[in-house]
DNA sequence: ATTAGGATCGCCT
DNA sequence: GGCGATCCTAATC
């Protein structure tokens, strides 16, 4: 029933404005989404894997390539950095995996960041997942509507928001995901280029709600995080003003948003950032 | 109990 | 570039 499945993941997206009858809703959705489409084939590990790999674990479904939470544990600034470039990867209950290349993280910095949640040392039920241990996630709702993904860092009340991917495997089903929950028109076909540039776009594209709030990324079975591949070049990274923060006074100018030059997958590009960053 | 505001998005001009 | 949607959260009364 892999149709059922998106519709219900659909709806938990919080979109209130997504009334259609229960006749209608599987017409709406893929015939197939059980299996990646012919047009993009499975990116996950090959048959040939590392040595770290358990023996009671086979096949491309592994988390051979999950990173673990050595990983998390540094600075928000560093691991802002650090995200960039590594693939995050969700698997749906059906079995599909979706996949991104991280191109754009925002880094939070605990109390004295003007800009964070956890500002001032604020720790509510909302903004838990900040202070807990490195690696964990901090899902919350912002406008009513949307999710934003946070990473926590080492540092209390630190952590990376997720701003941008580049779709590398599960297109279809993030076509899906996305203009599904979308309100209005049926019509118009998104751009590979509007899955996943922004951070509740990325959530709508994986399927990532509330429910993953506190979840930890370095044990998860449905979303984690895999190093990129050996032989990837460290891309250039352009240090730039974070993003909707306009409000928090001297923190709203500091370079603290992390994108990868050039690329066409980020958010906003900031050309002042990068002129005056000349590497 | 009430209220003000928000780490966004998509459509409009 | 501007604006409305939409409702949860936290702060205040």
């Amino acid at each position: 029933m892999p149709a059922r499945g998106a519709a219900q993941l659909s709806r938990r997206m919080g979109q209130k404005k997504q009334r259609l009858s229960e006749a209608e809703q599987p017409q709406r959705l893929p015939d197939r989404a059980q299996t990646l489409s012919p047009m993009e084939p499975c990116l996950g590990p090959p048959a040939a894997l590392g040595p770290q790999r358990s023996i009671y674990f086979s096949g491309p479904k592994s988390h051979s390539a999950q990173l673990g939470s050595e990983f998390f544990d540094q600075p928000a600034v560093p691991l802002a950095r650090a995200f960039l470039g590594q693939v995050l990867v969700r698997r749906l209950d059906d079995g599909t995996e979706l996949r991104g290349r991280i191109v754009e993280t925002e880094a939070y910095l605990g109390p004295e960041d003007e800009a964070a949640h956890s500002r001032g040392g604020r720790q509510t039920p909302r903004n838990r997942g900040m202070f807990m241990k490195p690696g964990t996630l901090y899902v919350y709702i912002i406008y009513g509507m949307y999710f934003c993904m946070n990473v926590s860092s080492r540092g209390d009340g630190a952590c990376v928001l997720l701003r941008a991917l580049e779709p590398l495997g599960g297109l279809e089903t993030m076509r899906q995901l996305r203009s599904t929950l979308r309100k209005g028109t049926v019509g118009r076909a998104l751009k590979d280029r509007e899955l996943c540039s922004g951070p509740s776009k990325l959530c709508q594209a994986l399927a990532i709600d509330k429910s993953f709030n506190q979840r930890d990324l370095a044990k998860d079975k449905a979303v984690w995080l895999e190093r990129s591949p050996p032989g990837s070049s460290e891309p250039a990274v352009v240090a730039a003003a974070r993003v909707g923060i306009g409000h928090a006074g001297e923190w709203a100018q500091k370079p603290l948003r992390f994108y990868v030059r050039g690329s066409p997958w980020v958010s906003v590009v900031d050309r002042a950032a990068e002129q005056n960053a000349q590497d």
